[in-house]
DNA sequence: TTGATATATGAATATTTGTTCATATATTGA
DNA sequence: TCAATATATGAACAAATATTCATATATCAA
């Protein structure tokens, strides 16, 4: 209910879609960047970045775990936003980017690093 | 049910605050240019730029009326996108600029350009 | 301890985006 | 017909953003 991120911003964070892939990854589970590097086929870097402006948005959330950083939704912004995530789960649904994507997480599970 | 645009563009449009305030105007109502230029008080042209970009998204819809062009959001749009205008519902409610904007709208009439 | 792996980060670059400026078109009213 | 008004548009500029590159840190396993 208390939206301290203005609209603005929460509206900047989906507007790319590497991030939009990324939430989509994070709201089937956790996930390391590695995997989603991997899943996603682009370079770490690139998706640190993108998590450390949704984690500045609070949109994410992570822990570590020796050597990998677990990323997931934060809960706090699924339940303050869970109008915009039925709107997201629906939308997701309709577009093969990201059904592809869901598709690749189950077939290649967490082989890829030793996770 | 059909999005032929894809999300990242939806969110995109929705990135800017001048465009959320134009879509927070025309939730309430059909307005022409001059008017929302006046309301949010920024340039006719930065106005008529951001229309562009959401009539390219067919996110609004306009229609001529002599020397005016009134714009209305897109009825198929907001049918398609439903939940996405519950969330702005919920999120324009929250945040001042959004309630401020409405109270002018009210406030002000249609008194400035007289249509 | 050393090499491999996972991650972050700052700087450089490339690209996109928003705003402004000048100007063009169309409509109205005198 | 002419001046005023409403609007759009292309070009110029400014600012923000995404991506890449080089490198630093931390952890693990040998």
């Amino acid at each position: 209910m208390i939206t301290q991120v203005k609209v603005s911003t929460i509206f900047k964070m989906l507007s790319d879609t590497n991030r939009l892939r990324i939430i989509n990854l994070l709201m089937q589970k956790e996930l390391c960047v590695c995997h989603m590097a991997e899943l996603l086929g682009i370079t770490q870097t690139n998706v640190s970045h993108h998590l450390a402006k949704l984690h500045a948005a609070s949109v994410v959330h992570y822990r570590k775990d020796g050597q990998w950083i677990y990323y997931s939704l934060s809960e706090d912004f699924v339940k303050d936003n869970h109008q915009l995530f039925e709107y997201l789960t629906q939308v997701f649904s309709l577009e093969s980017v990201y059904k592809d994507d869901i598709k690749t997480l189950h077939t290649m599970g967490d082989s890829h690093c030793r996770a």
